[in-house]
DNA sequence: GCGTTGATTAACCGATGATTAACCCAGGCT
DNA sequence: AGCCTGGGTTAATCATCGGTTAATCAACGC
């Protein structure tokens, strides 16, 4: 899921980017109207979340701009004005959905979902990856066609790998993807994390990389029990 | 999309039908109580806008009846009286939102789209799930055959769940459409009801997902008591 | 064998949700 | 009008779960 950020307060799209990162999204971030502009014109994205204060143009125009010109894709509003005319306007510039500011980085991610979903009602992005499925936007995960209850940090855990196919990512690397990239850390979570994720997967879905990190182990082999 | 419009003054009504009608409205417009249920007999339409005000009936009357007799699309109150009953008398007696008189013509097409929107695809009539079903035209709820008492605030949930079968929604979510939109609601007043909705129906029909919301259980399990 | 690195386990803590009781307000009834 | 009832909200308390920590154990490399 390709998702563009139009947000000019470095600290708020830091996290956004952060977070919906670790929900599995790709994000582009730019700052400005032009950026966006730019960007859009450059790729093809599945849903845009605009913030309505940016620096060079309202980000209303923009929608409504763009809007004009075909586009399509459902866009998510982030304001800080709590008025009722600007939620009024927001919707009639053609945006599907809007969230006051401050807002939850969860509750952020939730809505995105919905939008796409509402979009196209289809399981799109399930990743497979031998006896294991997992669907990022109802974020359920299968294990040979069961549902498998995963926690929070070992959803993350589990995207971040499976986003990285046999790519060796260090514990800093983990970290960062479950954690923000801000938060120290200083303990042996991850490990515990890894292990409950190995008790609830089997131990062929992770190897270790002794002295480097970890990674996602092969598709075929590593059966709960060989 | 087919709207009626049933507002005595002509020169709001006027408005109201220009304005609707730019916007690609289809527009029937009467000015009573008794021409409204007329055309409500005669035709179908897709959405109501009805001032209360009216000479020869009280439009809360009309709405009341009108929705113990099985009518179901979204209705938009108009009001000219600003107090906070009646706009709760209106949400009680069956309306979807309310608009305070004088209004922005902009903003009530806003409206209307929001709530075509929010109907969109609640089309069927009987909604089951497992063991239980639900009637949106009777607002009826039914569990294993037996008809079950719910209060408005209960059923607008169970509504928003059965609504989005297996999506997990967020409190804010679920507080969208169970109050309005300009309702500030700071208490677990949420949580509450969904205890009240367990209570009544079982602990298997809404799933709690911790950090996330809740979703409503699966259609075969989640008994009552296992 | 020794040290380092990772695995495992149990204990603790805080956050989140569940539960319950009290209160308030509106509507219906007398 | 005044009382009564019931739903809705608030608030306070309880329970549970997940996350982190820390302590101990095993494996691997030297």
């Amino acid at each position: 899921m390709h998702v563009l950020v139009c947000e000019d307060d470095e600290l708020i799209a830091s996290g956004i980017v952060a977070g919906l990162t670790a929900q599995g999204f790709t994000v582009e971030r730019v700052a400005t109207a032009g950026a966006a502009r730019a960007m859009l014109r450059a790729a093809t994205f599945d849903i845009m979340v605009l913030d309505l204060g940016l620096p060079d143009e309202d980000g209303l125009k923009l929608l409504q701009q763009q809007r004009s010109q075909g586009l399509e894709i459902p866009v998510l509003i982030l304001t800080a004005r709590d008025s009722v005319t600007n939620r009024v306007d927001g919707l009639q510039a053609g945006a599907d959905d809007y969230l006051l500011k401050p807002f939850d980085l969860r509750e952020l991610a939730a809505r995105l979902q919905t939008l796409l979903r509402r979009v196209a009602g289809r399981r799109v992005n399930l990743i497979e990856h031998g006896r294991l499925a997992y669907d990022p936007s109802s974020r359920e995960t299968f294990l040979g066609g069961q549902p498998v209850d995963l926690s929070r940090r070992e959803q993350a855990l589990l995207q971040a790998l499976l986003h990285n196919k046999g790519r060796v990512l260090s514990s800093e690397q983990l970290k960062d993807s479950v954690y923000g990239f801000n938060d120290e850390l200083e303990s042996n979570a991850l490990n515990v994390h890894i292990h409950h994720l190995r008790r609830k997967l089997g131990n062929g879905i992770v190897e270790t990389v002794r002295g480097l990190g970890y990674r996602l182990g092969p598709a075929d082999g590593g059966e709960d029990a060989p």
